[in-house]
DNA sequence: ACATTAACAGGAA
DNA sequence: TTCCTGTTAATGT
């Protein structure tokens, strides 16, 4: 089942039930942390192609994080059932989810690594390039229809420090900025910017 | 040093 | 009108 939530909606929320293996068609999505002391965390952005939540549908509990829109997006629903009958019988899928896990686990290692040794420019670079990466997002343009703001919360960094950054990173040639836009111009250098 | 918050003005949607 | 961006000043670690 697909379904189009708008920008700005929950995909789901923390504390949900979970019934279905979501994934994004079209669009971009962050999965996200906020507490009720108004103190809020972006994880991850997920954009057309990724899939997310097998974590909790495979360890049967609760959501465990918050999952909104950022811009108008078509998400994938897939029963639970569907999701199970596939991990009982396909190798195929089996081999997709490892991988899938795998590339997370880099991704999530690769982020410890980076906020220990790189400066802020670094980081974001490498922020903005794990939104790429190929294996998890296979749908993806280079094009990403964000906000600074938006930016800055995935990052974990200020708003005014995305805006330098991202100068920085337009000056590298890395980068194109526009209003309420991000074109990715050089993703391999943008992942090992900084070194 | 370097990042953050706050504040404001100008521009886009 | 509301959202986004670019900048600066004050503040914090």
């Amino acid at each position: 089942m697909v379904r189009t939530v708008p920008a700005g909606q929950y995909v789901c929320m923390k504390g949900d039930a979970v019934e279905h293996w979501l994934g994004v068609v079209d669009g971009l999505v962050k999965m996200a942390s906020n507490w009720s002391s108004g103190k809020t965390t972006s994880f991850v952005g997920l954009s057309s192609g990724g899939w997310f939540g097998e974590g909790s549908l495979m360890k049967d509990e609760p959501r465990r994080y918050d999952v909104i829109a950022l811009r108008e997006s078509r998400i994938a629903y897939m029963k639970r059932s569907r999701f199970q009958h596939l991990l009982d019988h396909s190798i195929p899928f089996n081999r997709f989810l490892l991988i899938q896990l795998n590339e997370r686990l880099g991704q999530f290692i690769g982020m410890m690594e980076h906020e220990r040794l790189l400066n802020t420019d670094a980081r974001l670079a490498r922020c903005l390039a794990s939104m790429f990466n190929p294996l998890l997002y296979p749908g993806s343009s280079l094009e990403l229809r964000i906000s600074q703001e938006e930016i800055g919360l995935l990052a974990g960094i200020s708003r005014q420090r995305v805006n330098q950054a991202l100068h920085v990173l337009e000056q590298a040639g890395l980068v194109r900025v526009d209003y309420g836009t991000l074109t990715i111009l050089d993703l391999d250098r943008l992942r090992c910017f900084g070194e």
